[in-house]
Order: structure tokens, then C-alpha cells, then sequence
DNA sequence: ATATGTGCAAATCTTTTGCAAATTC
DNA sequence: GAATTTGCAAAAGATTTGCACATAT
């Protein structure tokens, strides 16, 4: 097992240390986060969910299934495309990612990535394709309008934008 | 051709009768907007993209391509799923109407709606499948937002939640 | 008249499923 | 040991493409 544990910066260093002797799990990494979610929850931790959900806690970039595949396959080449798939979809059940389609700009496949706790905005350029995350606390007023003038109660909420960056505005014009 | 002319309520009367009389173009009917903005492109306006643009101008809810379909074979039996998928992506180009994926609630295809002036969410029920549509300032404030922090400039946006309706809240007590 | 669009059929791309063997708790 | 999960292979679902014929401007 080749788990890491980062340091969230906003941890005081004292905590951090208290928590180092103490041996404490440290619920702050996104792949221990994940991984005792699921087992708490009474899901069998398989070498390969564990592999997806590697992958996925460590990714830098939005992954399709088919990226995801080849990046679980460098570690395992038996693990299936099924596996993949299936893996995903309990992930994604349980609240554990996003699924995102960054607007189809190439494609129809799906796109994943860790559910993040802040609000963020994925905006995609139409003409090169570039994909950039906005975090926006606007996020939070929507879902707060949509509780007060609806009654529903969102669980997550998708905010894809087709644009043109700056690059491709100076090229178009 | 069975084009309809609806009336937009916030016309005046006289203005109204005024543009009867005259024969005017009643550019505020979706179905007219989108067949000239077509035609002043160069567009050539086949029977086919006629249909499928009546359908989407006057659907109250959100079609994937196979329910256009059927309803584009009540007008023309011959109209083939191929075409129905082309008019849809010259529309979609030619930014007269949106592709949603509305969350992927129940199978993997897409939605297609007529583009709507006013920014607005889609929010489905993930108990009942229910789908809501809100109209918010908030998506406004998100172009800005976009525009101001990032330089990219939003041509759309798509907002989707993932929610639980009031009536699958009380069930799920 | 000519460029463009259509229907048809087959291909492609993405995701899902049934089942025997392997694995987790 | 019992229940669940995996890999494999095949199926399903959604969309796209090549091409000869039809149509719009």
C-alpha cells in the first residue's frame, strides 16, 4: 500500500503533531477519507475499488473511464473494464465523486473527480478545448434558492459553462 | 405548413394589431426566430430541420432524440433517426438550443431544449426521477463571475442538481 | 444547375449484463 | 463458509458515418 498522507494546511502544527503520536487517523486525506467511508458503510474494500479509488483521490484532471482504465491497468493489468465501470458507479452512489460531461466538448463520455466540499464551476473553451475550475461561493446561493423556492433538497449541484478563453478570443477575432 | 403564431402576453394590444396588420414578422414566436436566424445564416430550411424545429419550439418538456423522433414520424413517417441526430447538431452549433444531460437520472442519453432568454436550473429528483426548472438572477451573477475571474467568455451555461422533492422527503422518513 | 441534405445500413463508441470462478469479511 | 465481487464475453444503448439518391436555393 502506497497510501500518502498530505497535511491539510489549515491544521494548527501542535494538532498535528498531537494527532501524529496519537496515531490518529487522518480523516484529511482525500484517499483515507474515501476508503473508511466505504467501509463503514459496509462495503468491501477489493484491491481494484481500491485502485479506482486511488486514482481518483490522487487525480490532478477530470478522468474518463476509459483514461481511468489505462491509469488502473499500470497497476494491476487484469483489472477489467467492468470493474472499472461497476467501481464508478458505487463511487458515485455513495457520494463519493461527480460525474461530469464538461459539456460533450469531445465526445460523449462521462468525466469523474473526487466531490470536493467547496462549490466549483467547470468552464470549457469551445474552440481548443481547455477545461478550467472556478470555485464560487455562488454555488451555495443557488442551492440555498433552490431549497427556499422550491422545497427541494439538493444533494449536488453541476455547473458546466461552454466559453471561449482568452487565448482563443485573441485568435477569433 | 401548420406554423402557429403564439402571442408573447407582454405585447401591447395596438402593437399588436399594429404588426397584424402589416403582416409583420412576429419575431418573438420561438419557431419563426429560430427558422430566420437559420435562413439569414444560409441555412437551407429542409422539411426535416422544419419539423424537428417546430417540435423543439413548442415542447413543453425536455425530448431526447428518440422521443423527436416519434414525434417527427406523426409529421413525416420517413424521417430517418440520422437526420433527427444532424438537425440536432446544427441547432446545437448554431446555439438555438441546449444539450442537457439532466444527471443521467434514468439511462445515458441526452435532452435537448429551445435556448431560453432567461438563465434558469434544471433540478431532478434522484427518488422519483421528478424534473424542475427555476429561473434565477444567480445564473447571471455566474457569467459575471466567469467573466470577471477568469477572462473566459460564457456563451452558456448549464446548471443541473441532484435534489429530493418534497413529496420523496416525507417518503423517505 | 449545383451544392447540400436525406435515408439507409453498417459502423463506432460508451456502458451494461449474465455467469462461472475468485475473493472478502 | 457464505455472500459478494471479479473477469470474460457478449449485448445493449446512443450516436455517427459512407454513399447513392433527392432536394433547396
Amino acid at each position: 500500500l502506497t497510501t500518502k498522507f498530505p497535511i491539510r494546511q489549515s491544521l494548527r502544527e501542535s494538532q498535528l503533531r498531537f494527532n501524529r503520536k496519537k496515531g490518529a487517523k487522518m480523516i484529511d486525506d482525500p484517499l483515507s477519507s474515501m476508503l473508511s467511508t466505504l467501509s463503514e458503510r459496509g462495503i468491501r474494500l477489493t484491491r481494484q475499488r481500491r485502485i479506482v479509488a486511488e486514482i481518483l483521490a490522487s487525480a490532478s484532471s477530470h478522468l474518463n473511464a476509459e483514461e481511468l482504465l489505462r491509469l488502473a491497468r499500470e497497476r494491476d493489468s487484469a483489472i477489467d473494464r467492468a470493474t472499472v465501470y461497476r467501481s464508478l458507479s458505487l463511487l458515485k452512489e455513495q457520494g463519493l465523486i461527480d460525474e461530469l460531461d464538461l459539456l460533450h466538448l469531445e465526445g460523449g463520455e462521462h468525466f469523474y473527480e473526487r466531490r470536493k466540499p467547496k462549490g466549483h464551476v467547470h468552464i470549457g473553451c469551445y474552440s481548443c478545448g481547455r477545461i478550467l475550475e472556478l470555485e464560487t461561493s455562488l454555488i451555495q446561493s443557488l442551492e440555498a434558492e433552490i431549497r427556499r423556492k422550491t422545497g427541494f433538497l439538493p444533494d449536488s449541484i453541476r455547473v458546466e459553462a461552454h466559453a471561449l478563453c482568452p487565448a482563443c478570443q485573441k485568435r477569433c477575432e
